[in-house]
Parts: C-alpha cells; sequence; structure tokens
DNA sequence: ATAAACCTGACTAAAATAGTCAAGTATATA
DNA sequence: TATATACTTGACTATTTTAGTCAGGTTTAT
C-alpha cells in the first residue's frame, strides 16, 4: 500500500500554502520553490484543488491561490478526495453483488477489506489542515 | 492507497487454508479452484510464505501446505510482511536525515506520513487469522 | 512407473504513476 | 499600453509497478 505523490504533494503544498494565507496570495512557483515540487505538477494539482473549491486562484502578477474555507474546515479527506487519491483495498465494485475476478459472490475476506478501507479512511477524516499547521509549529519550538 | 493482489490474495489463500487445516494439508490446486486465484501465482506467494515459516509443504501426491503456527500467534504483520506487501506512505528512507528528491530535510508533513503508517500498520498488527475465521463463522449463521 | 503436487526463475503485457511540454489567458504595475 | 507574472488547459511520455504467465524442474504416495 503506497501514498502516491500526488496526494503526498496536495497536502504538502496546501500546508504551505496555509501558513501564508491571510497575507497575500502564494504563488505555485514559490511553493514549487520551497517545497521541491515540479511547478507542472502542481499545477496540474492545483486545478482539481480549485475545481472542487479548496481553493481560490487570483490570476494575474502578483497572484496565487488562496484557501477557500478555514484551515479546520479542510479535512484530508477533502484534499485526497479532490486530487482522486483513494483508498482502495478491493478489486471488486462496492455495489455490485458480484466478487472479484467476476465471481458471483463475494470472497471470504470480503469484510476485512471494508474494515480496513473505514479504518483509514477515518484517519483522513480526523485530521484538518489546521492540525497539520499547529503540530508544526509546536515542533518547531 | 491500494491494496495489492498479491496482499490481498495471500490472506484470501491462508483463510482458506486454515479452515481446512488439522486434517490435511491443502494443495494448492483446490485454493485456486475455490477462491479464484491462478495457480502459478499461488506459487509464488506460497514460496514465500514457506519461506517465513507461515506455512509448512508436504510435497508429493496428497500433499500441499499446512499453517505452521496456530492461527492466533499469525498477524496480518506476519502475511504481508512475508509475500512484500508494506505500507509506504513516503519516498524517503527512514534512517536517512535527507527528505525526499534528496532536499537536505524532511518535509512539512513529515511527522503527518508517519502517524498515517503507524495507524494503518496498527490495524495489521491486531488482526490474527483466528480473528478472520471466527468473524466468517460468525457471518454465516 | 506415474501422477499429483510442490519448487524455481525468468519473462511479459498492461496499468498506473509521475511527471513534461506546449500553447494559451488574465491582470497588476511601470 | 507594454510586459512580465502567474494562472489554465490538454496532450503527451518515460518509468515503474503489478499481476500475472510460462517452462522447466523435484519429490513422494500409491
Ligand atoms: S475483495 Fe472482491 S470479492 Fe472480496
Ligand atoms: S515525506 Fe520524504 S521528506 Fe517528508
Amino acid at each position: 500500500m503506497k501514498l502516491t505523490s500526488k496526494g503526498r504533494y496536495a497536502v504538502m503544498a496546501l500546508v504551505d500554502l496555509a501558513r501564508f494565507n491571510n497575507i497575500n496570495p502564494v504563488s505555485l512557483r514559490d511553493i514549487s520553490l520551497r517545497q521541491g515540487i515540479s511547478l507542472d505538477y502542481l499545477e496540474q494539482i492545483f486545478s482539481k484543488l480549485r475545481k472542487k473549491e479548496i481553493v481560490q486562484s487570483v490570476r494575474g502578477i502578483q497572484g496565487g491561490y488562496v484557501l477557500n474555507k478555514k484551515a479546520n474546515e479542510i479535512k484530508l479527506t477533502n484534499i485526497f478526495d479532490a486530487v482522486d487519491e483513494k483508498v482502495k483495498t478491493v478489486q471488486c465494485k462496492k455495489e455490485s453483488k458480484k466478487g472479484c475476478n467476476g465471481k458471483s459472490t463475494k470472497c471470504l475476506t470480503h469484510n476485512l477489506w471494508d474494515e480496513l478501507e473505514n479504518h483509514i479512511n477515518n484517519f483522513f477524516e480526523q485530521k484538518s489542515l489546521e492540525d497539520l499547521i499547529k503540530d508544526n509549529r509546536e515542533r518547531r519550538i
């Protein structure tokens, strides 16, 4: 089970942005330089974040991005959802009664994978951007 | 974040095996048929499980595999470890002081990913093969 | 002897990931 | 108003990982 760079970068970038938020829009260029993430890749990521109304864009010179909600209202779930970083413990569709590989019923371990998925998603639902920033400040002391 | 088939199959196969354990060795052929997993793939998986002493093999006709420990002593952690299904939330090496992409320090969100990794691994450490079988019996009533 | 079943290593098609690249559009400011 | 900064969009691609397959064994009960 791996967390993809896309998901990891999305959170890193938003934490970076959130620290400078309320002052000025933060440009992707700055985030790119500070966090060492490819600018072109960031652009893809922020396009998705904007579509899901997690950030707002300010075009033109001195532009950049601003948070569109309070930091405590942005959970990891929302971020991951926006960039299509989803937890998948199975191959088969949830809606369908059928199992993996076209089997007619769900497998012996199906319930386990559901539990696992919930366990992980719970973590994402509990952590907000604000938590991350606080956590970070304390660490710096 | 996806669970790979290899990890999923390893657990499925062991649950299947554990149900018939204590009677006779269980052949991979049977597991393959019952669970709909490629025989050749199962062989790869069981080779690893045997090397980590989770199962024992019985060669020749009427042969197969038997659990090498009690079902309550085999945790998901042990199974995943055996087949190299590991949880990885970061790219950078844990031992190294360096961050991802060759950065000289760890990133802003590093602590978060450590927490996430622990959170997931906790789940794997708590679940034993016995739990899965019990769970399954109850469900069948 | 033979068939069932384990054992091993090499190989490969397909999918996913982690980007890059090219060609724009909007706007603050000099 | 010229221009540089920064967002916007979509297509393209190299690399890696996954999920197997395939071809050849070896062991042993009957
Ligand atoms: S995981 Fe798909 S059938 Fe259980
Ligand atoms: S995840 Fe590698 S530096 Fe934090």
